[in-house]
DNA sequence: ATAAAATCTGGAGCTTGCTCCAAGTCAATA
DNA sequence: TATTGACTTGGAGCAAGCTCCAGATTTTAT
């Protein structure tokens, strides 16, 4: 599968997808005789995984690491693992702030429905802005 | 309240609240007669909510758009209403990609929890990397 | 065989959100 | 009153994560 593919497939640039490779988001992909990129299976999957975490916001320089560790071999396992559990905890944090803050604007919106409605936009004091 | 303060409170940099306010994403801060800021009540409010907003990953652009919309007054009820849910919806979909990310993070991790007691590391193929 | 389209690389450039700095002002203390 | 320390401003600098570009190479279509 060619490079122009993939990014249509997951809604990503050439240049990101090349960019996570030189940065070693996701191990080098396969290539043609030619030197075009190849991307096979095993390819497509550390493709999706690096899209996965860069969604939840796990930075580039964590993903690297993980895929350095995952070519070091089977004497990482215990350090992936701590990998992941530390990415599982800023990502959980960061889950919580967000639903503090969903909480708040839900509160926000409802006062300015009201507000909308009657003119009038009213704060519960027991609430913050 | 003086600066120093408000940023230990609030563990931020003086900095970043001179940045904040620079940027809109708060109104323009009480000051002494000699110019120096005085954060009032009010003030610390909207830093909290700054915070708040920009923990969740709301961007200073849209922060600042809704003061922009509070200062222009009560014409803008609806807009900021709009502004609201457009953040709501935003953060809500960031906190989607989150937990699939936790899902897929918590069987990663319980197959390295067991590839560091057995040596060996496997993966039920119905999940991916 | 040749033109056009796709891909390659290395490196420069851009945006966001701070963070740091210099030079000046204000305030409290010795 | 002099000095020290906190605060001010405008602007430069920085890190992350792309994004764009130029010039070369490969592939596809005519």
């Amino acid at each position: 599968m060619n490079i122009q593919a993939v990014c249509e497939r997951y809604h990503i640039s050439q240049d990101t997808l090349r960019y996570y490779e030189k940065a070693g988001v996701i191990p080098a992909v396969s290539r043609t005789k030619g030197g075009k990129r190849d991307y096979r299976e095993e390819d497509l999957k550390w493709v999706e995984n690096a899209i996965c975490m860069r969604n939840a916001g796990l930075s580039i320089e964590m993903l690297a690491e993980y895929v350095r560790l995952f070519q070091e071999g089977n004497d990482t396992f215990s350090q992936r693992r701590d990998l992941l559990i530390d990415a599982r905890e800023q990502i959980q944090k960061q889950k919580e702030e967000i639903e503090e803050t969903l909480s708040l604007l839900d509160y926000k919106i409802s006062r300015y429905e009201e507000a909308v409605k009657t003119g009038v936009l009213t704060w519960d004091e027991k609430h913050p802005r």
